[in-house]
DNA sequence: CATTCAGATAGATGTATGTCAATATGGATG
DNA sequence: CATCCATATTGACATACATCTATCTGAATG
């Protein structure tokens, strides 16, 4: 079912801060954006998921199935099957289930709107 | 004391990856690279905490006491000051005592960092 | 249609974390 | 030096989360 960035509808973060520190976060944001945006960096925010995302990012198309993680994490397949879970629920990879296997692949976008609102 | 950025050795992350995606995270990174980053990650991967850091850029200097802060984000004094704790670890404020009260202040180059290696 | 194989899900468990009330700390002031 | 004020720390608590083992699902294949 390839269940990739399901309702994901990002929030507009500014783009631009006052001129003392410029950056995304340069208003004041309301609790609900800083939830939704959060949520975001938390998907981030784990040694794992970071490998994941930079392992795939070295492979042919920037994809892999889950067999092909698993030892080069040094976590087991339900494990890393979960990390990609989170991944794919923050829109940061998709998947696609291809014979045999699930391929996850990098969706870059996502990651450069989070870069663009701490820049 | 104005604890900030203590023993911050941020891991040389590449700015560059590869052609598919480029990115910071475009080559493999090791688990302790991954848990760097991770940590940095983690002390902006919280809504107060965000909110701390847009709002402390809305101000003048960039910078603010703690009393300011409770009010705007509906936390108890012990909750605002755990979360500067926080991110004046990570390296992303820092603080000085004046008079009576403790300003903190946001350190721009640190998110900077970060935005870069997701970029 | 029985088997096989990759991946997903469920359940359990220990640890990390966000929050608050209560209290300690430490500089400023009279 | 006694007091006051902003902030830091402590302790408690509930929730979230990373991880594992065990099991389920569902497509491919003979």
């Amino acid at each position: 079912m390839a269940s990739s960035s399901p309702n994901q509808v990002l929030p507009k973060f500014a783009v631009q801060g006052p001129a003392c520190c410029p950056s995304g976060l340069g208003e004041q944001i309301d609790r609900k954006t800083a939830e939704e945006l959060a949520a975001l960096l938390k998907a981030v925010a784990d040694p794992a998921r970071l490998q994941i995302l930079a392992l795939l990012r070295t492979l042919p198309g920037c994809e892999a199935c889950v067999c092909d993680l698993t030892e080069p994490l040094g976590l087991t397949q339900p494990t890393v099957s979960h990390h990609l879970k989170v991944l794919s629920k923050a829109g940061l990879v998709a998947s696609e289930k291809r014979g045999y296997w699930t391929w996850y692949r990098v969706l870059p976008s996502r990651l450069g709107e989070l870069s663009a609102v701490l820049a």
